[in-house]
DNA sequence: GCCGTTTTCGGCCCGACTGTTTTCAGTCG
């Protein structure tokens, strides 16, 4: 059982005791269980199956209840106290609480009142004018529900981070030029750079927060104005996606910067790092009683508390303030140390540019190699090459490699791995290659241990350096495939192979508790974009953005290497 | 329900905005 399934029954279980009004701090306790569960780099059934009970309860957050609950859960695949808190609220009544705006208390107060228990019965009763029957409910807070229905239905969801970054940076040019702005930083979840953003959340700096926020309320982009303070606007944009813009001092801006950039998780462990050393810290700034001691800088916020600067991309509650303390942060990998890219495709399989025009753009962006590494005969759809026409292309390369100065075009393949596990390409084929890809493209919905089975055999060719995007999944639009990750990253680590983070926006597979797992087991990656035009080239910087979420550093990442260490790391296996 | 560089019991982050209220509850992040 994936993690994600379990964490998703602890929110639930969460918003279930928040009906029922129980004490705030079990449902945080759930609530927090769950987020963790979410950016845990180790599968949980694994843990129980190794360690048992006390194995369990070693992870943050879980302690006996739910440590009980989980044991439960794989054993039987229910959980007593869920099915119980079920029978009392349906589903359909937990999705009212998804309406924005509308919390337990209010979707409590309809069910006592008119047995409203889903989202239809209550378009229904605001249709009919049933609520305005209700104590406290006025004309505004009826539209308000109203509203929050209508946006519901609108919003899709959560937007990919090249996307949300796209939005934000168009947005940010506006902000630029209202008058009375001083800085402007993106943060939340965008500037903690995860692989999809829910919304836009953007701190400015400025002596006149209320001319700022006017104005931002104003723009052209904006179609629906949800709320409005004096430090505070939140909007819905035309594209549906909602901004938050907070207004602050430019001297709270490190306090700022770092309550509005999150993790929640994070936020609540640091504050109650400040309370323990007798600071209170907020947005305003780090204070000893009234006193404001510190909050210019991020630095400062985090020196308060005895830390050093932990990176936004760190922020989620992960150890981060533990290997902080120690001493132990990673020196998180930056683009500028990707020296080349090994996955891409040309006009020999399903490219959009020649071989010499992906070197060409290759080298602008400083790389001092590439792997070109199209698709081989089973993906005919992407123009996959038989073996006689893919012998040619690496004659064509070997003659471009001639021609070309200080660059280095590598003979790859990005071969299918065929459903019985034997590979698209014969050996002898596969020899004349320096950078071998082995990838599933088809038979997606095969049983786990089939699945598994098929990507190990493939693992232990000894031709076979890189195993590209190792889940298959596409944000939002294809699961992953069933597979068991963890045997195919010891077999990994044990054939001496390397793992792929793809860096495509879509995929971002391996994703980032994938990356922090595989260095736990000490499996190197590869970062590569997999482009199909030179443009596409740019999207290295998701992949290196995942990276950094997944705590990676230069030195476990291969496509940093100069050339001649990257070729004794290919080569390795042979 | 979890957790411990004060604690195995008594704590548990902090503040903004809205609507309906005359001081606050509900919701959100």
């Amino acid at each position: 059982m994936e993690n994600s399934e379990i964490a998703r029954i602890f929110w639930q279980i969460a918003e279930l005791l928040e009906l029922k009004g129980e004490n705030p701090f079990k449902i945080r306790a759930y609530q927090k269980v769950a987020r963790n569960l979410e950016g845990l780099s180790q599968n949980l059934e694994e843990i129980y199956k190794k360690g048992g009970l006390a194995a369990l309860e070693e992870v943050p957050g879980i302690g006996e209840a739910i440590a009980s609950h989980i044991v439960e859960l794989l054993k039987t695949g229910k959980v007593k106290k869920y099915r119980e808190l079920l029978e009392e609220f349906p589903p359909s009544f937990i999705e009212l609480m998804e309406v924005p705006g509308l919390g337990p208390k209010t979707a409590l107060l309809l069910k006592k009142k008119f047995k409203i228990d889903s989202i239809k019965k209550l378009e229904k009763a605001t249709a009919q004018g049933l609520l305005k029957n209700l104590p406290g409910f006025k004309e505004k807070k009826i539209e308000n529900i109203r509203k929050g229905l209508e946006l519901k239905k609108k919003v899709a969801g959560r937007y990919l981070l090249s996307e949300a970054g796209e939005f934000a940076e168009a947005l940010i040019s506006q902000i630029k030029k209202i008058k009375g702005v001083d800085k402007i930083l993106p943060c939340g979840s965008l500037r903690r750079q995860k692989e999809t953003i829910g919304d836009l959340d953007i701190l400015v700096t400025s002596n006149r927060p209320q001319a700022v926020l006017d104005a931002f309320v104003k723009l052209p982009q904006v179609a629906r104005i949800l709320g409005e303070g004096p430090t505070k606007s939140s909007v819905i944009l035309k594209n549906n996606l909602q901004a938050d813009l907070r207004v602050l001092d430019p001297e709270n801006f490190g306090a700022a910067a770092h309550y509005f950039t999150g993790s929640k998780l994070h936020n609540i462990a640091i504050r109650e790092l400040a309370i323990k050393k007798g600071l209170k810290i907020s947005e305003y700034g780090v204070f000893r009683g009234k006193k404001r001691i510190g909050g210019k800088t991020e630095e400062e916020v985090f020196k308060a508390v005895g830390l050093p600067y932990i990176p936004p991309e760190l922020r989620e509650g992960r150890g981060e303030i533990e290997a902080a303390r120690a001493g132990k942060l990673p020196d998180l990998i930056e683009l500028q140390d990707i020296r080349g890219d090994l996955q891409m495709h040309s006009k020999y399989s399903d490219g959009g540019n020649s071989i010499e025009e992906m070197a060409e753009a290759a080298r602008k962006l400083g790389y001092q190699y590439i792997a070109v590494t199209d698709h081989t005969l089973s993906t005919r759809v992407a123009g996959g090459q038989t073996e006689k026409e893919f012998l040619k292309e690496l004659e064509y390369i070997d003659k471009l490699n001639d021609r070309l100065k200080g660059f280095r075009v590598l003979k790859g393949v990005e071969v299918d791995i065929l459903p019985d596990g034997t590979l698209d390409y014969k050996d002898a084929i596969l020899k004349e290659c320096e950078v071998v890809i082995a990838a599933v493209h088809s038979n997606f919905k095969m049983p786990k241990d089939k699945m598994t089975r098929r990507i190990l055999a493939a693992l232990k060719n000894k031709y076979v350096n890189l195993l590209s995007h190792p889940t298959g999944r596409l944000i939002g639009k294809r699961d992953p495939y069933e597979v068991d990750l963890e045997k195919i990253m010891k077999a990994a680590a044990d054939t001496g192979t390397y793992l792929e983070l793809n860096a495509h926006p879509e995929r971002l597979d391996l994703n980032d508790a994938h990356c922090l797992r595989a260095k736990e087991l000490k499996i190197k990656l590869s970062i590569n974009t997999d482009a199909h035009s030179a443009g596409n080239l740019s999207d290295m910087k998701y992949g290196v953005a995942t990276a950094r979420r997944g705590w990676l550093e230069k030195k476990d990442v291969i496509n940093t290497y100069p050339i001649d260490k990257l070729l004794k790391f290919l080569y390795a296996k042979r």
